[in-house]
DNA sequence: ATTGAGCGG
C-alpha cells in the first residue's frame, strides 16, 4: 500500500539473488582480503562531495544539536556509497562514514551519516527506521549518534527490560516495540537480537519499559500472546549491569555466588586469586 | 538460534 521509503534509487533484488551475491562475496573473501565490492547489478549513483557544507555549517547555527545519526547491522559490502544512495535523496546528507576496523580494513558492521541539520536527521531517523534496506532482507537499524560526543541520550530514569523468546523470523524492533507500546504506555523501545554476519532474528529480544509495574504486568499479561505468527514466551532479563570490567562469564557465576553464601572454604580460592 | 551492546574523526 504505502509506498516504501528508501528503495528508490536502488533496485530491490530477488531473494535467490542476493543469495548469490552473499555466496559470491565470501567466496572472494576467501581468496582476498581486500574490502568487498558491491553486488552485481548495484550501481552507486552520483554523490555530492562532503565539501559541498564542510565543518563550517555544522558550527553556524546550533552548534550543539545533534545531527548525525548512528546506523548498525551493517553488512560488509554497504559501504559509503550506498548508505548515500539511500539518504543523500533530499540533499540533506552531508556524509556518511562506514566504520572500518583500523588493522584489518574491514567494516565493523556500523556507522554514521551526518545531516545538515537535526530535523532532516530525525526526518531520516522516523522514516527508514525499521523499514527494508535495498539489496538486503534485513531492515534499517537507526538511532541518533550520541554515545561518542555530542548529547547524552534523554535520561528518563531507569530501565526495566524483560526478555522475549520464541519470536518469529520476521519480528524486528519496532514490530516488537509496538506490539507492547499498544498495550503498555511506558514501552521505552524494544531490540530483536540479530546475527552480526547474517543480520537474521536469532529469535529472541528484550523490550524496556520506564514503569516498573507495567514491566511486572507484561511479564503475566504478554507471555504466550502472539507478535507476528507465534506466541512469544516472556522471561526475566539476565542483569545487564554494569558487572566491573573484566570479570566476564567464567567469573560471574563466582561472583554471583559470593554475594550470596560462601562457606569459608570456598572463599579460600577466590581470595587466593583477589591477593595476586 | 532463546539473555543484546554495534557509537568515529
Amino acid at each position: 500500500m504505502m509506498q516504501q521509503p528508501g528503495i528508490a534509487g536502488v533496485g530491490v533484488q530477488q531473494p535467490d539473488q542476493q543469495q548469490q551475491y552473499q555466496q559470491q562475496w565470501m567466496m572472494q573473501q576467501q581468496q582476498q582480503s581486500q574490502p568487498v565490492p558491491p553486488p552485481a547489478g548495484w550501481t552507486p549513483p552520483p554523490v555530492p562531495p562532503p565539501s559541498q557544507y564542510g565543518s563550517a555549517a555544522g558550527s553556524a547555527a546550533g552548534g550543539d544539536e545533534v545531527k548525525s545519526l548512528w546506523i548498525g547491522d551493517l553488512q560488509q559490502w554497504m559501504d559509503e556509497n550506498y548508505i548515500l544512495s539511500i539518504f543523500s535523496t533530499t540533499g540533506e546528507v552531508v556524509q556518511a562514514k562506514v566504520i572500518r576496523n583500523k588493522q584489518t580494513g574491514y567494516p565493523e558492521g556500523y556507522g554514521f551519516i551526518e545531516f545538515v541539520n537535526h530535523a532532516a536527521a530525525e526526518r531520516v531517523l522516523q522514516t527508514y527506521n525499521g523499514t527494508p534496506m535495498p539489496n538486503s532482507e534485513q531492515t534499517f537499524r537507526l538511532n541518533w549518534a550520541t554515545l561518542g560526543a555530542g548529547e547524552r541520550r534523554q535520561d528518563d530514569g531507569p530501565d526495566y527490560t524483560i526478555f522475549i523468546g520464541d519470536l518469529a523470523a520476521d519480528v524486528n524492533d519496532y514490530l516488537l516495540q509496538e506490539t507492547f507500546r499498544n498495550v503498555y504506555s511506558s514501552v521505552k523501545g524494544a531490540k530483536v537480537v540479530t546475527d552480526r554476519v547474517t543480520g537474521r532474528s536469532k529469535g529472541y529480544g528484550f523490550v524496556r519499559f520506564a514503569d516498573e509495574n507495567e514491566q511486572r504486568r507484561a511479564m503475566s499479561e504478554m507471555n504466550g500472546q502472539y507478535c507476528s505468527t507465534r506466541p512469544m514466551r516472556i522471561g526475566p532479563a539476565a542483569t545487564k549491569k554494569p558487572l566491573t570490567q573484566q570479570y566476564q562469564k567464567g567469573h560471574r557465576e563466582a561472583l554471583i555466588l559470593g554475594s550470596l553464601e560462601l562457606t569459608p572454604a570456598e572463599m579460600i580460592p577466590l581470595k587466593c586469586v583477589a591477593s595476586f
